[in-house]
DNA sequence: AGCCAGGCTCTCG
DNA sequence: CGAGAGCATGGC
């Protein structure tokens, strides 16, 4: 099954889709203009395969369907407000750009960066896991955990032959015993964490796609009520888990680096400094540090 | 080799 | 309360 899907302009595919995709080919991937990955609607596993026909102005997606499974009207409408999030698609850049018109370096970048939109995790759920998994380590290390957690615990999508995964689910990380989750990497306390998490999300006592229609004060203090997360957890669970462009994790390491990279000359600066800092950015503070980011990934000078 | 890495909880004093 | 240890694993 194929369908097209629109995004609001400014939107470079390319650029936004490039900078999240995992590169392991059984979970997602981003190689020569095409896009994939496993999404679930209901019990069914769906692949996705993502490319653009339009350019940044008019941007144009071209999706396709792959199943084991029939794939129903409602089914497709569901995957096509997934695709939606995934890539912000309805996200317009437009206001952000001419926030940040006075600043000239971070106007700079998103000139640079033009079309950039920040992609997103599929559930809030998975989005959390990652971020718990990432606490404290490293980049490099914490992507070898989250791939070893989905090819663990992940549902297995069987597609001419070949294998793809899609993101555990609550049901089935709750499941899990503590040693198995550490077989896959995890310290014995984000183990706990995850499958407690976990339990109670399967339980029905926690409803986290409902946080997403929240406040973004009180959804950081809704997470934070929650064993093993904190005020960073919780605001990188809203930037890249919730489409929230407002929250920018200042306490992060990373962060706080490059926001001193291209504001304060590389001294190294406190979390009350890049919140300050980053006041100038207003509603729009989560999406511009993910700028920094990006922009230092992709070696834009400043 | 040893220390640090996009944190957080628990335990002491 | 505030400070400090402990955690997992890959990279430097």
């Amino acid at each position: 099954m194929k369908f097209l899907s629109k995004a609001v302009a400014p939107f470079d595919f390319d650029l936004s889709v490039r900078i999240f995709s995992d590169g392991d080919k059984q979970i997602c991937r981003y190689e020569s203009g095409r896009y994939w990955q496993v999404v679930r609607v209901g019990e069914k596993l769906v692949l996705i395969v993502v490319k653009s026909l339009g350019t940044v102005d008019e941007p144009k997606l071209s999706v396709e369907l792959k199943s084991n499974e029939e794939i129903s009207y409602r089914d497709k409408k569901i995957i096509r407000e997934i695709i939606d999030s995934i890539f912000s698609l309805r996200f317009d850049l437009k206001p952000f750009i001419k926030h940040v018109e006075k600043d000239r370096i971070m106007s700079r970048i998103v000139q640079k960066l033009r079309g950039l939109k920040a992609p997103a995790a599929e559930t809030v759920f998975e989005a959390l896991i990652d971020s718990i998994t990432e606490q404290q380590i490293s980049l490099k290390v914490s992507q070898t955990l989250e791939r070893k957690l989905i090819k663990t615990f992940g549902d297995v999508l069987e597609l001419d032959g070949e294998v793809y995964y899609g993101f555990p689910t609550p049901k089935k990380l709750a499941s899990a015993s503590v040693e198995e989750l550490r077989g896959c990497g995890l310290s014995l306390r984000k183990a706990e964490y995850v499958r407690d998490l976990s339990a109670m999300i399967a339980d029905g006592k926690l409803d986290l796609e409902e946080l997403k229609n929240r406040d973004e004060k009180e959804i950081v203090s809704e997470l934070c009520k929650i064993r093993g997360i904190g005020v960073w957890t919780a605001e990188l669970t809203m930037v890249r888990g919730m489409n929230k462009v407002d929250a920018l994790p200042a306490d992060d390491l990373g962060l706080r680096r490059v926001i001193s990279h291209f504001y304060c000359g590389d001294r190294k600066i406190s979390a009350e400094e890049a919140r300050r800092i980053a006041e100038k950015w207003g509603r729009w503070k989560g999406l511009a540090g993910g700028y920094l980011i990006f922009a230092e990934m992709l070696g834009v000078r400043n």
